[in-house]
DNA sequence: GATATTACTTTCCCTTTGGATAGCGCTATC
DNA sequence: GATAGCGCTATCCAAAGGGAAAGTAATATC
């Protein structure tokens, strides 16, 4: 095991990382977007349950940290363009453990 | 890349799992367990700025999630040890890529 | 007999979150 | 000229979350 468990450098990590991933939608929005640049509405759609409030919060917070971007085109309708960076990509091994994990756990728990 | 973006299943595979662990405690939690296991003083001590309320509800969440095991020692005054759990350890490696992200994101975002 | 100890639970209260709904600005379509 | 489309923002209000502080049980210690 690399990461030495109760380590006080390391959870302060863990710590930030949570802090700039915390709620429910950040992760599954960019996991949405890792796979091509989406509209608005697409994104709605694609994130069941999440409200436009709440999406419109997340997508600023995403973008603070720059895991994604924002591209604005001068058309009528609006049309606004978010693309994940690559900071946002280099959350990819997370979100596969995640994934793995989040398999493991519906076997062993939910799905029972 | 072995998670497919976008692809709905893993979407919720990746709900799941946020779902067990949502919340800025639990992950930090788990991760001070994962040295050895603790009493519930230890644990308040060792995650900063975490009631005795909240922990008491966590700590309940995480059993109910069969993460940690709780051990109630009948003695005076009470004595009560968490430890992880093998389901809980298999989280290892997720909180493995947190630690690596965390560390990557302070040195990009926070810390300039 | 006052105090400390542990692992909580309870109460009070304030802040944050989150849903529902409506609206705006401009164009195209019916 | 009514309506739909997009990407939000604003408002209102209910529900949930979370902090502070005190209480409890039984024993040991001073």
């Amino acid at each position: 095991m690399l990461t030495k468990g109760g380590c006080p450098k390391t959870a302060l990590s863990i710590k930030d990382a949570l802090e700039a991933l915390e709620g429910r939608w950040k992760l599954l929005i960019l996991f949405s977007l890792s796979a091509e640049n989406k509209r608005f509405k697409q994104i709605s759609k694609e994130v069941p349950g999440i409200t436009d409030k709440t999406l419109s919060k997340e997508l600023k917070s995403l973008e603070a940290n720059k895991l994604i971007k924002r591209d604005v085109y001068n058309t009528f309708p609006p049309t606004v363009e978010y693309s994940i960076t690559s900071h946002g990509k280099s959350l990819e091994k997370v979100m596969e453990e995640l994934h793995y994990w989040g398999l493991l756990h519906r076997k062993k728990i939910i799905g029972k």
